[in-house]
DNA sequence: GATGAATGAGTATTCATTCAT
DNA sequence: AATGAATGAATACTCATTCAT
């Protein structure tokens, strides 16, 4: 009987703060941050409250962790190139599949704009916020300037607003919001 | 000798209502709905816990009097009539202003947005938001009809999402976010 | 115009003490002790709350006076002569009229037992209900002991204790409880 | 090393149980239901209002769990068989048996006698209340019936009512009350 | 590492009582 | 004398966090 190696607790580790962290981000969509209760995050993954504290110092910082990790996810499907600029059609779909892949992760993204509204927790994540969002913008930027738009970073942060705003009232009324139609009448009028 | 007079009262009532209010309607916007206690509030406003009670029956209340009066405040400024239908230099003139006004009340906004997150307080209010909401669209769908618009109520719908959009965006990012050219290009471009 | 005189005052006084008192009985017995509010009471009498204060110096004082006064308006059903003892018809009579005072004052009764059990308040009234309830026990006494019964003192706190008894479990489960005949097989077997 | 086995837990929980429940009942005893606050049952029983919420999910709860138990502890003392009809000596020394425990459990009766006079708390446990005592009335009841009595299941009533009675003044007036003598003038006079 | 018992500060709400007028 | 605004301590209950084992 020899004691686990390294490996296999770091493995344990990783593979027990993955399942906090999904258990964590399902309770907070499903009841908000007030209302996330340790307790039931702990239950939920399957893990006594204690042991959370081994993962995490604290709630605040499950939360930064999973916002963090969210965001991480979601911009992935960005898949920005930081080098090149992209052609219309590129960029075309660029967007459609970035609106695609919102609507497949609307938990992840209740949370975003969860957390955007509570100050306290968004000044805490402000800093990661801007890496993630600015490459973005940036790029989109690049795009107008490169298709002789004046003021492309201007242009760049109101599609990146029109897009925020489309995916919050999508959010909000997802039964009656036009979010197809909404998103090929931004490709047709701000590309 | 005599005890104060009806008017004397109602002097106090309604100064003392308009100054937890207001102490509301600041916490509210800086914390957000989720952590902002009545206690919180009743230190802001200078006024005991107890009393918060003699003027709102409970937290849910002054929740709902609070932002049904933020958005009367709010929508009273969009001045829509229901009977015309507004040509393309009213409409424009309509979302400046609008903007404006935004601009102007920014803290309402806060909460504004702040309740629209937050999926327990929005289902109490939603009737009222509704209400207020509506007309808007609808005479923003009036107006594309009359442009020869195809599809005017997804337009509206858009519209009004771009505007929470820049809304959203300016709010996070007062500094930086180029307010007053994305309205100028939504203006152009989807006006 | 002349000021009123004194005896107006005292009049007025008076009037609105049983007014409040009328009202304290009222509440008290609808939603217990522990639930009747200074607030409610005062509303029910249609008097301010800071008047009440200018009538009973507290709750306490308040519930003592309501208490003393029930007690002797329901004593003062059982017309006790300390001077002569009732014969056997007399005496029965006189059980039988008092349980049917029971009946007619049950919201009194309730308050009784209600106090009866409030240890705190309990102590405070010992007092007067000792006042009020030995010259009963004593015309008991007197009686068995005129009927040549041995140990008429402990008889007579037996009787007593059965009329709680029976008044408890009628007031507890007035449909069923077999009221009339708890009281004539008392009447046939203790007196 | 290891976390404590649930043995432990269980240890540890039953312990603590029994002393919350066990200040509980000292609490209410002394003080009523309506004044025995949550605070007040926690440093009686050395324990932290939180951890009481650990193992009653509420005041009603407590209130339920305490009772319920008083209820058991006491009426196992009154051993009754449903299936056959005691005789007399049988049932008197049932009576005594009775009344003698009644004795050694004051502050059980004392809950008992202070939930009966709280309506709102009796509609809580009136179940388990009649569950109890309906099968020791019946058994009185049956009782009678086997002696030749009219009218057995009132007579059992009056006798339950009389019991109730003489523990209620017992309790009021422990020092006076005619306890023994009582009982005995009852098993003479009414079984 | 792992547990869940335990704490204590926090939450909304109520209410007897005081007090300026 | 009369009012009701105002207070503050109390209530039941919650929850992030700590800690003995």
């Amino acid at each position: 009987m020899s004691p686990r190696t390294k490996e296999q607790f770091d493995e344990i580790r990783s593979e027990r703060k993955a399942r906090i962290m999904q258990a964590a981000l399902e309770v907070f969509s499903e009841e908000g941050f007030g209302k996330a209760s340790i307790s039931k995050i702990a239950g939920r993954a399957g893990v006594s409250k204690g042991l959370m504290y081994n993962y995490f110092k604290s709630k605040e910082e499950l939360i930064e962790t999973i916002f963090i990790d969210a965001m991480t996810r979601l911009m992935s499907g960005f898949e920005v190139n930081p080098k090149t600029t992209p052609s219309k059609e590129e960029f075309t779909l660029f967007i459609k599949k970035s609106m695609d892949d919102f609507k497949n992760n609307l938990p992840y993204w209740r949370m975003y704009f969860s957390v955007m509204m509570q100050a306290d927790v968004m000044h805490k994540v402000e800093k990661e916020l801007f890496e993630f969002a600015m490459p973005v913008i940036m790029m989109m930027a690049k795009y107008y300037e490169s298709q002789g738009f004046e003021n492309p970073l201007a242009k760049a942060r109101l599609l990146a607003a029109t897009l925020d705003g489309i995916g919050l009232n999508y959010m909000m009324d997802t039964e009656n919001f036009p979010y197809e139609e909404a998103i090929d009448m931004i490709i047709e009028k701000l590309i």
